[in-house]
RNA sequence: GCGUCCGUAGCUCAGCUGGAUAGAGCGCCGGACUUCGAAUCCGUAGGUCGCAGGUUCGAAUCCUGCCGGGCGUACCA
């Protein structure tokens, strides 16, 4: 469709020079740039609009004259083929050549399948991307799973834009907080394990760190012990080291179950514990070079008032390293690991301030690479009743939420006695469960904040991912149905000329956008354009096919062409629905 | 205080590089199943696009100021 629309800028371009030849005007007064296309507001206007506003100035003439003089100087003439161009005010509306744009557009599909939609305008990129980043103490959470939305789409439209990705995660097994469930496992834990109590791994582990909070509040001697603990486990005692594999090693593998669930995968995966000494050893090279300075106290601080903040402590006065510390050494490991020429880290906007530093930090030790790191950074998941606050227990658990959907999608599929169609009503619900909520969460511009409506993002009405899975599934039963007919009726042709109503121009304009819908996604990383795009393709096609038949007409060769045409929008659906985490349904 | 992001219909959100009467979903009200699965479709009502200026032929969109809100501004992560 862009094609189209550059193809045709050039022609009101060029056909505005000839117009101003005979008007006497300095053709040289126009640019290509000032021919701007436009969707019209109606389809029956027309399909490209192109606004003569900026060229009143140098015909001296109004909009409309101009509009008027070169929709009827184009017309017949054979540049546009079987278009028409008409004039609609100070608008010049090209209605272009459909069938050509059906035959081009089927074509496409078929022969691209999976791919169609995918493109190499990035293909020299080889970009890094972290997200997720739990902690090892306790559960992920609602928050998480916007931060895994966002970077396992983000990861696919990139790639799908040609660039090479990696996904990386990096799991925070260690410091204090990480010593609290421990502490408190070893005081009240009692040889207890996951098996032992039938419990999800993560959440043994997170309940230990609940009940350090308890035990603190009872006990003044808990702080102190978890500290001692820390101080133990840098030294590398054998016994909180092994304590420390043991949970670290639970928290994890209830964690990637989590992910498992909802469709998350990373490519390599880095442990803080592992990088955390690396980052200490930059800042002291950076110190010897002058590049940061020591207070009396011993500690390690960046002025910072180059980009206008103040400063910035790197190594605590006991030597010990920050978060921030670690970041340093984790990018600059990471970097000589896999050299990438982008890096984005997918982080809540609260940590926009750490990554401003971040980022300057590493330019200052002179890191070429350091001026390709992006923050993406997402706002907060609040719940409608207000914040999630752990303290107060309204924090969302991610694994309660997922099996929550699950059960609604599975409740669903019995009052509507679909089990014997679904085959595996488990898999199918889960499946549906994996598509509301992604769907849900990349609805919203990552930017912003929003809510979580626990109870409308599990509704089956509207706008929503199983909405869009009913839409494949449902062009999946009339492929099917059309298989079963009897085979001794001769099969009609594709003929493109028999889409002639406005939904199936509609559709056919929508499928002719879509790679140009993956290229927007991937320049601006966000996937809010391939979810705005997939709703208006299945609600099109909805409203298509609710109208007009498909399978009940006596013209073989229209029921071939429409069935074409669904099958093009199924290959489009399932090529956006990868995009954003939405599993294509068979069946539901 | 400073930094940063946000402020569009009752609620949740879209709105491409500024362009033709600002769009969806939910909710409300009212229609459509002897025909491809009604997890659907159609229609009605509902908006001074926070406020005020500015740039422009034209501003929800760009600029400035104000008002309201989130987040940050730790030798926490």
């Amino acid at each position: 469709m862009q094609a189209v629309k550059r193809e045709w800028q050039k022609i009101v371009y060029n056909a505005l020079r000839e117009l101003s030849q005979q008007k006497g005007v300095d053709p040289e007064n126009l640019e290509l740039a000032q021919v701007i296309s436009e969707t019209p507001p109606k389809p029956e206007l027309g399909d490209i609009a192109f606004p003569m506003f900026p060229f009143a100035r140098v015909f001296r003439q109004s909009p409309a004259q101009i509009a008027a003089s070169l929709a009827s100087a184009l017309t017949g003439d054979e540049r546009i083929g079987q278009a028409k161009v008409t004039q609609a005010g100070p608008y010049v509306n090209v209605h272009i050549d459909i069938v050509a744009l059906t035959e081009e557009v089927h074509n496409e599909i078929n022969e691209r399948g999976d791919g169609y939609g995918e493109n190499r305008s990035m293909a020299d990129n080889r970009t890094m991307i972290e997200f997720s980043c739990p902690n090892t103490n306790k559960p992920l959470h609602l928050g998480h799973l916007r931060n895994d939305s966002i970077g396992e789409s983000v990861s696919r439209i990139l790639k799908a834009n040609g660039s090479e990705v990696r996904k990386v995660n990096l799991i925070n097994d260690r410091g204090i907080h990480i010593c609290k469930s421990m502490c408190a496992y070893k005081e009240f834990g009692d040889h207890k394990t996951p098996e032992s109590e039938g419990q999800k791994s993560d959440h043994f582990v997170g309940d230990y760190y609940v009940r350090f909070d308890q035990w603190s509040k009872e006990d003044p001697q808990a702080e102190a012990k978890a500290r001692k603990m820390l101080i133990d486990w840098e030294a590398g005692e054998p016994g909180v080291n092994e304590l420390w594999k043991r949970m670290n090693r639970w928290a994890v593998e209830g964690i990637e179950e989590t992910y498992r669930r909802t469709g998350v995968s990373f490519d390599a995966v880095y442990y803080e514990s592992e990088t955390y000494l690396a980052g200490k050893e930059e800042v002291l090279k950076g110190l010897d070079r002058g590049v940061f300075y020591r207070e009396e106290d011993g500690s390690v601080w960046v002025d910072l008032s180059e980009i206008d903040l103040d400063k910035k402590v790197l190594l605590r006065s006991d030597g010990t390293s920050l978060y921030l510390t670690q970041d340093i050494g984790t990018a600059i490991r990471r970097h000589a690991d896999w050299p990438f020429t982008r890096m984005i880290y997918v982080v809540a906007s609260e940590q926009q301030y750490h990554f401003k530093v971040l980022f300057h930090v590493l330019k200052k030790l002179g890191f070429q690479w350091a001026r390709k790191l992006y923050h993406l950074s997402y706002g907060m998941v609040n719940l409608p009743e207000g914040k999630m606050k752990s303290r107060e227990g309204t924090v969302v658990d991610a694994d309660e939420l997922f099996l929550q959907l699950q059960d609604m999608a599975a409740e669903e599929i019995r009052s509507k006695d679909r089990e014997d169609h679904v085959g595996d009503v488990e898999q199918a619900s889960a499946a549906v469960a994996r598509a509301a909520l992604n769907y849900y969460l990349l609805q919203v511009s990552p930017m912003k904040d929003m809510v979580f409506d626990p109870r409308e993002s599990i509704s089956f009405n509207g706008n929503t991912g199983p909405y869009l899975q009913y839409m494949g599934a449902r062009i999946s039963s009339m492929l099917r149905k059309y298989e079963e007919q009897d085979r001794s009726e001769p099969r009609g042709r594709f003929k493109a000329e028999l889409l002639v109503v406005p939904e199936e121009r509609q559709l056919i304009k929508l499928l002719a956008s879509y790679p140009e819908i993956v290229i927007r996604a991937g320049e601006q990383m966000n996937p809010t354009l391939i979810t705005g795009f997939l709703y208006e393709l299945s609600r099109s096609f909805s409203k298509y096919y609710h109208d007009h038949p498909i399978l009940h007409n006596e013209d073989r060769d229209l029921v071939v062409s429409r069935l074409e045409l669904a099958k093009m929008v199924l290959q489009v659906l399932k090529n956006a629905f990868f995009l954003v985490g939405i599993p294509f349904l068979e069946r539901m």
